[in-house]
DNA sequence: GCCAACGTTGGC
DNA sequence: GCCAACGTTGGC
């Protein structure tokens, strides 16, 4: 089993949004990065469990945890010209995009910040404080897990 | 809204 | 294969 953290703009589709889904459980499509495919392709399993990550919101940080109900499989919004997903070099029997499908867990009890999680000497290693990473799903060690969730 | 840090695209 | 131009992400 693995641990993830995986950014999502709360306005466009937040924590609360997957609580509220049908089954608390939707699928994380959108993702249009190749390391990024990479993970949610090869590398994400059914168990898995997820930091879900608020990005570009007044108090960026971690507020929940979900986890990975459905391994990765095509993300068929890249074939649907509606999409604002779309890409016209997607093809459908050699698809470029994968997802997978996230079920909401529970929310932390408070929000734990990107600031806080910077100014954490525990953490210096984590991607997501590293200077410039703009990648949406990463991976995080069981330390780092434990270690956050013992912040709450 | 600004802009740094990337990633991607496409001309050559 | 190089690299300039452009687009995107996301913190601030």
């Amino acid at each position: 089993m693995q641990y993830w953290l995986m950014k999502s703009e709360p306005d466009v589709f937040g924590i609360d949004h997957l609580r509220k889904m049908p089954k608390q459980t939707e699928h994380w499509d959108g993702v249009r990065n190749y390391q990024a495919r990479n993970m949610l392709r090869d590398q994400m399993q059914v168990g898995d469990r997820v930091f879900f990550y608020h990005s570009n919101c007044d108090v960026p940080g971690i507020v929940g945890i979900a986890k990975v109900v459905r391994a990765g499989y095509p993300d068929h919004t890249a074939l649907n010209p509606d999409s604002k997903y779309y890409d016209p070099k997607s093809d459908p029997d050699q698809p470029r995009w994968f997802m997978v499908d996230v079920k909401f867990e529970r929310k932390l009890k408070r929000t734990i910040s990107l600031n806080e999680l910077k100014a954490d000497a525990e953490l210096a290693d984590m991607a997501l404080v590293r200077r410039g990473n703009r990648l949406s799903i990463m991976p995080v060690t069981a330390e780092q897990w434990e270690y956050i969730l013992s912040l709450e």
